[in-house]
RNA sequence: GCGGCUAUAGUUCAGUGGCAGAACGCCGCUCUGUGGCAGCGGAUGUCGUGGGUUCGACCCCCACUAGCCGCCCCA
């Protein structure tokens, strides 16, 4: 951008012009980071396709309606954590007089002001009279004149005096002007072609919203669904908590008939996310377990909770106190000190589960103890997400998340399909944050000593001079298309630098002089060794390949 | 949304109410087809932004912004 066309008029002190940075929470990862993420997306995809599911990308922004109904108008999330937006036209006067004038009837007066906007206007509509008033305030006076002026037009006013105004106040409410008039305000209707959206705080509504929306469950099959990609939640970044942050989720669902809400589909996921970690080398990872129990079941908890809480609420610290009476599943998941010795003595999830959860439960414990997979039960974990039923877990880890040490979680959400007007279609599923996982691996590595580094390139290509670097530039192309990773440097280099960067970016420099160019011999030093030798320039692709050394792997 | 800590070179960080610093990195030279070591030389900053106190502020005070950590909550 030139800038110097029109110069700003010199003030004493120009001032900086701030400069532009990622927004708040959210971040760049750069190609030194991006293998890593690669590494645990391929291996997660390549996981996920052993077990049969299939990736399933759905819209990153949804309509708000769906978040509220699915994960929960009271949550957090919900509440008070989306990114959310109006996607309406523009609320304003023009648009209301050209809104009025689309839908309907005919426009009796139209007084134009100056600035554009209307004064007042009558129109009959559904056997009433409607007035809309674009401009200040409605009074007596007006609606009198404008009475008037109908008279006049030829029109009885009707016997029913009601009068609906297009206002720009928000809060719709009612006025008496006079004794025979009753004036309505009417602002909703202006906003109907809008529509509230949110960027989606994580994916599972979006998921079961597009199984309902493409019918899936009348393939009559299980589906399994996975998804990998960014969810945003407006939350205070922290450590491994972003506002932008990257999922890694699956789901299992589908009508009853094709087993969707089978206990060994539990024990699979469980036992699918466990191989997970261990593939990608996370070590002391924790499953922690419980049963949340039916829809029904959870009343009769609620409400034996609620009644243990009533007497003891007053010793539990404020936040507990609240939670006592707005949620009292959440006072399970405080971390309050203090109160830990009353909230472990309250009654327990498990002695109310109906027969058919605890059967349910019975039976995803033993397909686990069967696999070998270890978990702990954790009486208190609940989760934050209105429509878990049943199963619910965690994995949480020991390395490198600090307090936010929960990696993954999910659970069992029978009911998600019916509240949001789909068929009845249980179903289970999880989310991994993607951005802990990381964080993870690089603590564990680093623990251990060992890298997360890119792997290097096979060679860095030298011309010794600028005459070489044409001859550079085809060897280059020989030695890519035979699927080698090469830099090709600058013959203005002095051989000093391009040793230099070849040693940080490769693991042989091929140097590329007069000579090498007139006999079609290679000069390949490999850095490991200090070894030099000549290689015909037909036998290079070959013996680069032989030499490669296993790619390292991320995390040992 | 609340609380604590932090913001100085590309990076990691010292620093003092009175000239802006180190290490690493970068560039050059010693050394024109053989780097990593060593020596010498060099560049780089509106000291986060805005205001205030002061003869004078990177330093003290206030506000803002951002980051980190914790709370809330969550993956």
């Amino acid at each position: 951008m030139t800038e110097s066309k029109n110069p700003a008029p010199k003030s004493p002190k120009t001032p900086a012009r701030p400069t532009l940075k990622a927004v708040r929470g959210t971040r760049d990862l750069l190609p030194d980071q991006t293998p890593l993420w690669n590494h645990v997306e391929a291996t997660a995809r390549a996981l996920f396709a052993r077990y049969g599911f299939g990736e399933i990308r759905t819209p990153i922004f949804e309509t708000t309606e769906l978040f509220a109904r699915g994960v929960g108008e009271e949550t957090d999330i919900v509440s008070k954590e989306m990114f959310t937006w109006d996607d309406g036209e523009r609320f304003d006067k023009a648009m209301l007089y050209d809104w009025w004038t689309r839908s309907s009837g005919r426009i009796s007066s139209a007084k134009q002001q100056s600035d554009g906007t209307f004064d007042a206007e009558v129109r009959y509509r559904s056997g009433t009279y409607e007035l809309v008033a674009f401009h200040g305030r409605l009074d007596v006076e007006t609606i009198r004149k404008v009475q008037e002026s109908q008279r006049h037009l030829g029109h009885n006013p009707p016997a029913k005096k009601r009068i609906v105004v297009a206002s720009s106040v928000p809060n719709k409410q009612e006025e008496h002007p006079g004794p025979d008039l009753v004036v309505e305000y009417a602002f909703g209707e202006f906003n109907r072609s809008s529509q509230s959206l949110t960027l989606r705080p994580e994916s599972t509504a979006g998921v079961v919203r597009a199984y309902i929306e493409h019918q899936l469950g009348n393939t009559g099959n299980l589906q399994k669904l996975y998804y990998i990609g960014p969810q945003f939640r407006r939350e205070r970044p922290q450590r491994g908590r972003y506002r932008q942050f990257w999922q890694i989720g699956a789901e299992v669902i589908g009508p009853q008939s094709s087993g969707a809400e089978s206990p060994l589909r539990d024990a699979e996921i469980l036992e699918m996310l466990a191989s997970l970690l261990t593939e990608l080398g996370i070590r002391d990872w924790r499953l922690e377990l419980n049963s949340v129990g039916s829809s029904e079941d959870r009343v009769r908890y609620n409400a034996a909770l609620r009644q243990a809480l009533q007497p003891i609420k007053h010793q539990l610290c404020p936040d507990n106190q609240r939670r006592a009476d707005t949620n009292p599943l959440r006072v399970l998941d405080s971390k309050d000190e203090a109160d830990q010795d009353l909230i472990n003595a309250l009654p327990k999830i498990a002695d109310y589960l109906g027969p058919e959860s605890k059967a349910h439960f019975d039976q995803v414990l033993a397909a686990l103890d069967a696999c070998g997979i270890p978990y702990h039960l954790n009486p208190r974990l609940v989760r934050g997400l209105d429509y878990y039923t049943r199963t619910t877990f965690e994995f949480t880890v020991t390395t490198g998340l600090g307090t936010q040490n929960a990696l993954l979680g999910g659970g069992r959400y029978d009911g998600l399909s019916e509240m949001l007007g789909g068929p009845r279609a249980p179903g289970i599923g999880f989310a991994i944050g993607e951005d802990r996982l990381i964080l993870t691996l690089q603590a564990q590595a680093e623990a251990d000593n060992t890298s997360t580094a890119p792997p290097k390139l096979d060679a860095y290509i030298a011309p010794l001079a600028p005459a070489q670097n044409p001859a550079a530039l085809a060897l280059a192309r020989e030695l890519r298309t035979a699927g080698l990773k090469v830099e090709v440097g600058d013959g203005a280099f002095k051989l000093r630098k391009s040793f230099d960067i070849a040693d940080t970016l490769a693991r042989h420099i091929i140097l590329l002089g007069e000579d090498e160019v007139a006999t079609n011999i290679a000069t390949v030093k490999t850095f490991a060794t200090g070894e030099q030798v000549k290689i015909p320039r037909a036998k290079l692709a070959e013996a680069l390949t032989g030499i490669r050394s296993q790619p390292p792997n991320f995390v040992q």
